[in-house]
DNA sequence: ATCCCTGCAAAATATTTGCACTGAT
DNA sequence: ATCAGTGCAAATATTTTGCAGGGAT
């Protein structure tokens, strides 16, 4: 349980979805549920807990963030959300329906979200070597950008 | 700084010659600065802040953490060390001699500690692709080891 | 009516900072 | 003598847990 999580995705396409999902597993319609899922949708990106808490933006009732991860828990345990780290700072959730992989510079932080079809040749490279299965969805590539790389060059 | 330091590594054989090496740049060499390079020395892998504060084993006196922090910091920012994240819980510390890369499994936790070079193929697939200069001695490649990946074809 | 979930408070974990004193140079 | 570094205490950041009451089923 150190690394990632081992539930496999589960994409909702909507939050209506995503509450019949719930109730099919005996877990329950809250109100504070549905905010973390309507935040999460409404963003279609990775977001911190705390600002998972603020909510959407236009929406008033901050949400007790204790109860946004117990939520955030449970729906990683359910499958419908997944949590990455793609630097120092909190976790960032994102709905598993989003499989966006990350590679971040090292020096000035730009970030690619990418598809997760253009990683096959690098996950290829780990598969031959040396026959794990690669996913950059939980820790990002590091590296340094065609820019800093440059740049560092000039040493 | 988000990501990484950007501080090139400096390899240093044993404590005294990263001493000289402090002292070359106006820094001192204490003994509680000595205690946190002989646990890294002696330990030879990443070590958690806490387990570096601990001391080297049969070496009774615990140091104060908060020094440990700040000297692990100064150690950074000069080169001789470095720091890792290879799952949750506290960061990892390792001399920067130490140019081994990460690829753990998600599943079991089962860890590889490589070569820079082994992982050559994986960084020419991600610099073609992105053209990124990666590596993965800060976060690790994250992936399904060969056993577990067995096992999960059973579904 | 059951019991999952909530909000609030407090604890736990990881790391950083302030401050007066000490020790390396 | 100077000033970087120390130990201790307190603060900060992130996440988890306990508990009594409330809402979804």
């Amino acid at each position: 349980m150190t690394v990632a999580s081992r539930t496999p995705p589960l994409a909702a396409g909507s939050v209506d979805e995503a509450e019949a999902i719930l109730r099919q597993r005996g877990l329950r319609a809250s109100s504070a549920r549905r905010l973390v899922l309507e935040t999460l949708f409404a963003a279609g990106a990775p977001l911190s807990a705390e600002r998972v808490a603020e909510g959407v933006i236009g929406r008033v009732p901050r949400s007790d963030l204790a109860s946004v991860y117990r939520n955030l828990e449970r729906l990683q345990e359910v499958g419908l959300v997944r949590h990455m780290h793609l630097g120092h700072g909190p976790g960032l959730y994102v709905l598993a329906g989003s499989a966006h992989e990350y590679v971040v510079c090292e020096s000035c932080d730009a970030m690619l979200a990418v598809d997760p079809a253009q990683l096959d040749g690098v996950r290829a490279a780990v598969r031959e070597r040396f026959g794990y299965l690669a996913s950059f969805g939980h820790f990002p590539i590091v590296g340094l950008c065609p820019e800093c790389a440059r740049q560092g060059e000039a040493d």
